[in-house]
RNA sequence: CGGGGUGUGGCGCAGUCCGGUAGCGCACCUGCUUUGGGAGCAGGGUGUCGGAGGUUCAAAUCCUCUCACCCCGACCA
């Protein structure tokens, strides 16, 4: 554990994040340029992810599968844009067992075309739909320029993949999924995040659209924190996904994809993380409590240990703690690490505490501390996770809306991507032109079109659908859109 | 791939201009004293100075080439 402090944000942000994910020993650079280890800190942050997005996946109706790392070349061919979108990005084995191979191997960008291929042959009926599958995965795309969890060569995620006999049934998996990630974000990860429809420039290769969740960082940059695509007959047209349909007629199915990534957990230390270090809302920390024993000498050591030992019982099967009881080390250390990890709750437990029947709980993120009754103790921490959570996510909200304004001229908006970061609403024609020529005037982008009444799902917090002209080209528009640069 | 920066013990750095054979802080190990916000004292170990070549009696230091990483831009979850 490194004890050199934390650049502040206001002084370098990206260097405050690297700090952090470094210094509380989240993750660690790899021997192979843009690839990163994650270490027991940062994996045990995404198990916690993990299980409770798997447990929301399998509660709506999808079951997890494995499909393989290694796709055939030719696969990735068969969809035009998909394609165009990801052959640049690929890695791919030429070689295996000491042989040049027939057809080369990409590994895995991402896995619609190995999926829908194996689908294909899954499916024949109306009966054997919808097909609901998600898997958990590796996968690798050759990025340019890389940032520890935020954008690695390879990187974790879940990709869900489903398949359906109409269209509706798509669009409607589509946005459930959508409002899952949004449910996720905003209330496990207390991220709060607007949500929309993605440009054509922005959309996923292969899709009919792509939604997506947007978060905003404490930087006033946006990030892009899970996506939900309708791939329409797309793939199903590439890979003859077909089934016959009551009245003996084969169709193609309607299908979707979607995922969240390992970058999720640089959105939790972005969104929430101060100059001491991470701050994790207690829904997402491995830890929630760490129990600080105080002693002197071996007397009251023994004996605020079994006092501990005491206290621990209320707290067993209701919340994970931990007790760190490590002799060599003082307590003010104890709680300096325990800070830069993030660790949500700390209970003090020393000899003032034992003569008093009490401890002293303290909040990672506000550092007030408290006086609490030993048998207050289940009730006091069950209380403030609570709270904590709560504030994390309020205070992250009023951080975004502070940040997010609307804007009606381009010289105004040019202004305030140069001189502020943040989000801005703005008109838009529609047309992609206009997106590109004000992302390479200004770095900003169209983040997400926010939903229209006559969409399934509503964008809380945008502005409704209004007359105005389009920032570049001064077209007429009928509503708002978000922008803002992004990661 | 362009622009900027950095490579010296586990980590952070000084030393480079002006060549003389490597130092500081933290961490680590041992012992004693300590322990309610990053402990004190004493003792101890730790380096092919990113790599290759060159100049020189002598190179961390000068010259040439090269590699890696970080930051900013162009590509993206």
């Amino acid at each position: 554990m490194s004890q050199d402090a934390i650049t502040p944000r206001e002084k370098d942000f990206s260097q405050w994040y690297l700090d952090i994910v470094t210094k509380a020993e989240l993750a660690d650079y790899s021997p192979v340029r843009g690839c990163m280890v994650i270490r027991p800190n940062g994996y045990a942050i995404w198990e916690r992810l993990q299980r409770t997005l798997d447990g929301m996946i399998k509660a709506s109706g999808h079951r997890n599968a494995y499909f393989p790392l290694f796709i055939p070349e030719s696969f990735i061919r068969k969809e035009a844009e998909h394609v165009e979108g990801f052959a640049p990005e690929c890695a791919v084995v030429t070689h295996g067992g000491g042989k040049q191979l027939e057809e080369p191997l990409m590994v895995r960008p991402t896995s619609e075309t190995i999926m829908y291929h194996m689908y294909a042959k899954w499916i024949q009926s109306y009966r054997d739909l919808p097909l609901l599958i998600n898997q958990w995965a590796n996968v690798v795309r050759w990025e340019m320029r890389t940032r520890l969890f935020l954008r690695t060569t390879e990187f974790l995620w879940q990709e869900g993949h489903t398949a359906h006999a109409t269209a509706e049934e798509a669009e409607e998996e589509t946005c459930q999924i959508l409002e899952m990630y949004r449910r996720f974000a905003e209330e496990e990860m207390a991220v709060p995040v607007f949500m929309g429809r993605k440009s054509e420039n922005e959309k996923f290769a292969g899709a009919l659209h792509t939604y997506s969740i947007e978060a905003m960082m404490q930087d006033g940059k946006a990030l892009q924190a899970g996506t939900s695509h309708n791939l329409g007959q797309n793939f199903a047209r590439a890979f003859e996904v077909k089934y016959q349909d009551e009245n003996q007629a084969w169709q193609y199915c309607w299908q979707t994809s979607w995922g969240v990534s390992t970058r999720l957990i640089g959105a939790l230390i972005m969104a929430h993380s101060d100059d001491r270090g991470l701050v994790l809302p207690p829904r997402m920390a491995p830890t929630q409590l760490v129990i600080v024993p105080i002693w002197s000498s071996d007397e009251q050591k023994s004996a605020v240990l079994s006092y501990v030992d005491a206290l621990r019982g209320q707290l067993e099967g209701q919340v994970d703690y931990h007790i760190d009881d490590r002799d060599q080390l003082r307590p003010g250390w104890k709680y300096a690490e325990w800070e830069l990890r993030g660790i949500p709750l700390r209970l003090e437990v020393g000899p003032r505490d034992l003569e008093k029947r009490g401890a002293v709980l303290v909040r990672r993120d506000t550092r007030e501390k408290q006086t609490i009754a030993a048998e207050q103790l289940a009730k006091a921490v069950a209380a403030s996770l609570t709270t904590l959570q709560r504030d994390l996510f309020a205070r992250a909200r009023d951080f975004r809306d502070a940040h997010t304004r609307s804007i009606d001229t381009y010289e105004e908006f040019r202004r305030y991507m140069r001189e502020a970061s943040g989000f801005a609403w703005a008109h838009w024609c529609g047309r992609p032109e206009c997106e590109t020529r004000v992302a390479q005037e200004t770095k900003a982008t169209i983040r997400t079109v926010p939903f229209r009444p006559s969409d399934r799902l509503t964008t809380p917090d945008a502005p409704g659908p209004e007359e105005g002209h389009c920032l570049a080209c001064a077209a007429t528009s009928s509503q708002r859109v978000l922008w803002g640069k992004s990661y």
